[in-house]
DNA sequence: GCTAGATTTGGGCGATCGCCCAATACGAAC
DNA sequence: GTTCGTATTGGGCGATCGCCCAAATCTAGC
């Protein structure tokens, strides 16, 4: 039952690090302050740099540990599925959950703009992105979906444009955008027929 | 040969306005200053709030003009084609200008975050991104493009996601993705043959 | 109890922020 | 030349910024 200062030292850092995502979303990336994170956190302001070297040290971090841990939790669904077209379906139904002005949504898209000005961010941030198109390359190719590569990056793509677009306004349901998405992993025309869903 | 008063005045607006585009690819919105604008506009600082009431106004006035430009310019260059391929493939060549890096994509991504904190600049972006969609919608009608509306919808995502990731990295090229593109225009399957690029 | 080391406190530093405004400059109308 | 109206100047206002640091506070080990 003991708490060392390690301990709480620890605490205070994971505290500062949930507040840093949190804010990103509310607040944008450069409008969040030293003070503000403390704030949130419930610690005194000094305490953001005895644990961070700096404000967008804290950020980087933050946001990247919540991108790591969504895009592997997404992973996880899409190893289930059966066929290239039950993987998309199940990836645009976790996806349902974002409506691209949520906290997440709008941590990655604060993240993706803070990486155009911010090498390190930007090569950790590029790799997470590689990482999610590689395992979806791996499992097209495996239902000899053709151009693995090319249709996992736009598939990646259009995930993050519908989200940015969710965001702007209202737009066709999700049901309908899976049924587009599908052609781009229907290993052979199935022939149209008149009616479909 | 005369330049009066008003004259010089929407010169100066005109400037800032300009200077605001810059500033926002470069720095990011929220960190665009009054002071850093006067500087590079080449005009005294209290000239900012005499032509606009406030910074965020001038951003938003900015970054609407500069969108909806390009926006008309793409939509020019879409009337062209003769089939939704060869439109994809203007498109894609129209974007090869735009590495998702350069101030243009910058400013897009900006102005796609700042709305999700603007309400007047959220609607008034909004309704660039619809307008463009149905624009795009009308065309793929025309040629028994099934599902136009969502079609055109995942396209403009997929446009906008593939400006997104370029930005963080080298990505499959640009032809690979549009030959992916393509599959959702292709009126009929045209029974993928042995060999396609 | 006492020391050693890690953590927290809370305010200080100079710089910068958005916005404001009285004073000034300057062409147009008369 | 005088008046009038718009545009510009440049500094002031209080607030906030990132980062720093000496002093206070804690717990573990002796």
């Amino acid at each position: 039952m003991s708490t060392t200062a390690a301990d709480r030292g620890r605490e205070a850092r994971r505290r500062l690090l949930a507040a840093a995502a949190e804010l990103i979303a509310e607040r944008g990336w450069a409008a969040v302050s030293t003070r503000m994170l403390a704030e949130r956190a419930g610690v005194a302001p000094g305490v953001v740099h005895y644990h961070f070297a700096s404000v967008q040290a804290l950020l980087s971090e933050a946001a990247l540990a919540v991108m790591h841990d969504l895009i592997e939790q997404a992973g996880a669904g899409l190893a289930h599925a059966r066929t290239p077209g039950e993987a998309l379906g199940l990836m645009m139904e976790f996806l349902a959950a974002y409506d691209g002005r949520d906290p997440t949504s709008l941590l990655f898209a604060e993240a993706y703009l803070a990486a155009g000005r911010d090498e390190d961010l930007r090569r950790s941030l590029g790799g997470v992105v590689a990482e999610f198109r590689r395992a979806l390359a791996g499992r097209l190719a495996e239902h000899q979906v053709p151009a693995p590569d090319a249709t996992a990056a736009v598939i990646a793509a259009a995930i993050d444009g519908i989200m940015l677009h969710r965001a702007l306004g209202p737009g066709p349901d999700a049901a309908d955008l899976t049924a587009v998405l599908r052609r781009l992993v229907a290993p052979t025309e199935p022939r149209p027929s008149t009616k479909e869903q």
